[in-house]
DNA sequence: TCACCTGGCACATTTGAAACGG
DNA sequence: ACCGTTTCAAATGTGCCAGGTG
């Protein structure tokens, strides 16, 4: 766990608004930890699949933290976004992941923002926060704020905490990003792992319906011949690979091994969970030196389960710098995200291609930042929509503010964070808030494995002038 | 031909308004 | 009039599956 002591405020020099902002709630000790890590643990381990539909589908398990070492009364933001786990495209074949070509150009990229966001540190810390309404889309053309990704690619999800008193003094503020190795996942517009079929309808609530023991006769029983037929011979296909390289307990029929009560699945599971580890269905990455994810191995693993801090700003702000460098295209930065360096310019970043509609826009109204209880207030001034934009775009020249980014909440326009946006990346020139001030290595901590290089290196705001 | 995507379907949960009673 | 509980329908979230697409 990095302290927030060794972070600076993001970019340049703070509005005076701002002054003393960061350096007034300034910090030590901020813990996140993952709820549920064992039922994350029973998907990695057999290889997370999430739907990306075009309306957007939710994750499941959805992203559910604790938070622990934050401030009580300062006030903090929220954040999620998805970056690429590898430059790579994958493709189902027999049971196992297998990497089938380069990854498709970046789609745009979004951040979810917490509803609650912003909140106090006390807020936060009183229950768990739960991400349970981010919704996943392969529409590139998305108009609702979802997460863009792409069929058959891998993702990590990345927290990102944000001491803030509102959203537009995020820009200045230190914020620290977590990741959790076993929230990574593969989107898929279909399901392609039967086993993790069974798991997702065995745990969700909303696939009751598809359970065995459930009360829906009609669907199971209906079933045609032709699909009980492909059933058994999946069924078949995967007992046969468990003769050849694989133990039982993971490659077995899904059907056999999730048969039984749902109440006993998890526990079955967690018996199983070291084996299927071993043979979980990326085996063949790691063989081939494409799956590089938390190769310290399983010592360390059990570090990165509870928790895990992973590019601190100090650390991997400089490799936004240099993605903000790279090229255009973004099927460049997924390709050669290892590559690293670049110019500090990054005026030719690409856009995100959605755009809000209008109205949104034009309902985008200001955050509210109500008298605070306690603690050092540095409130910036009242603002309307408009005036963030003008302030953003006065900063253009050293220290820009928040247009060209889509920052999305799950709140309507109508509700109090709003979904605040703007008129996209290309009504405006790209700001340049990067300094190159920052030359610690990318990163350093003591989880570092290949793996994290490399998407760490994705910028928090991949296409945003914050 | 095949891998992948899409849209409709049935079933489940969630949510919020309406109805009701104390 | 207010509050808490119950009921019910609409909205929403699921995986399944047939058909479409490149």
């Amino acid at each position: 766990m990095q302290s927030i002591r060794d972070m600076k405020p993001n970019y340049g020099p703070p509005p005076p608004s701002m002054a003393a902002g960061p350096d007034a709630y300034m910090q030590s000790n901020i813990r996140m930890t993952l709820e549920d890590p064992e039922l994350w643990k029973n998907f990695h381990d057999l290889g997370t699949e999430m739907i990306i539909t075009k309306p957007g589908r939710r994750m499941f398990p959805h992203c559910k933290i604790n938070l622990a070492g934050l401030v009580p009364c300062a006030k903090y933001i929220l954040l999620v976004d998805m970056v690429p786990v590898d430059g790579f495209r994958y493709k189902w074949n027999k049971e196992k992941w297998e990497v089938a070509g380069k990854a498709e150009p970046q789609p745009p990229c979004r951040t979810y923002l917490h509803p609650d966001s912003p909140a106090p540190g006390s807020h936060w810390m009183k229950q768990s926060v739960s991400f349970l309404k981010l919704k996943l889309t392969n529409n590139t053309l998305d108009q609702h704020g979802h997460i863009i990704l792409h069929s058959m690619h891998r993702y990590h999800p990345r927290f990102h905490i944000v001491q803030a008193d509102d959203l537009f003094s995020v820009r200045w503020s230190v914020f620290q990003t977590f990741t959790f190795p076993e929230t990574s996942f593969t989107a898929v517009t279909a399901y392609q792992n039967t086993s993790i079929t069974k798991l997702k309808i065995d745990h969700n609530p909303f696939a009751k319906g598809f359970r065995d023991e459930g009360t829906n006769k009609k669907r199971r029983s209906n079933k045609s011949p032709a699909c009980v037929e492909k059933r058994a011979k999946m069924s078949d296909m995967l007992n046969r690979d468990s003769d050849e390289d694989s133990p039982p307990d993971f490659s077995r029929s899904s059907y056999e091994a999730y048969d039984g009560e749902e109440g006993h699945v998890p526990k079955r599971k967690e018996a199983e969970g070291i084996k299927r580890e071993r043979y979980s269905p990326w085996a063949t990455e790691r063989e081939h030196s494409v799956r590089t994810e938390s190769p310290a191995g399983a010592d360390h693993r059990d570090v990165y389960n509870t928790e895990q801090l992973v590019p601190a700003p100090a650390s991997y702000q400089p490799q936004r710098v240099h993605e903000f460098g790279k090229p255009p295209s973004p099927s460049s930065s997924v390709g050669s995200s290892n590559s690293g360096s670049g110019s500090s310019s990054f005026e030719s970043r690409v856009p995100d291609v959605a755009t809000v509609p209008e109205q949104d826009a034009s309902k985008l109204r200001t955050l509210e930042v109500g008298p605070q209880p306690c603690g050092p207030q540095h409130l910036p001034a009242p603002q309307d929509y408009n005036g963030v934009l003008n302030m953003s775009m006065s900063h253009q020249a050293g220290k820009p503010g928040v247009i060209g980014h889509h920052l999305y909440s799950p709140y309507g326009a109508e509700q109090p964070l709003g979904q605040w946006s703007n008129p996209g990346p290309t009504q405006y020139p790209p700001p340049h808030h990067l300094t190159a001030d920052y030359t610690t290595p990318a990163v350093h901590h003591g989880y570092h494995h290949s793996n994290v290089a490399e998407w760490s290196q994705y910028p928090l705001f991949s296409y945003s002038c914050w």
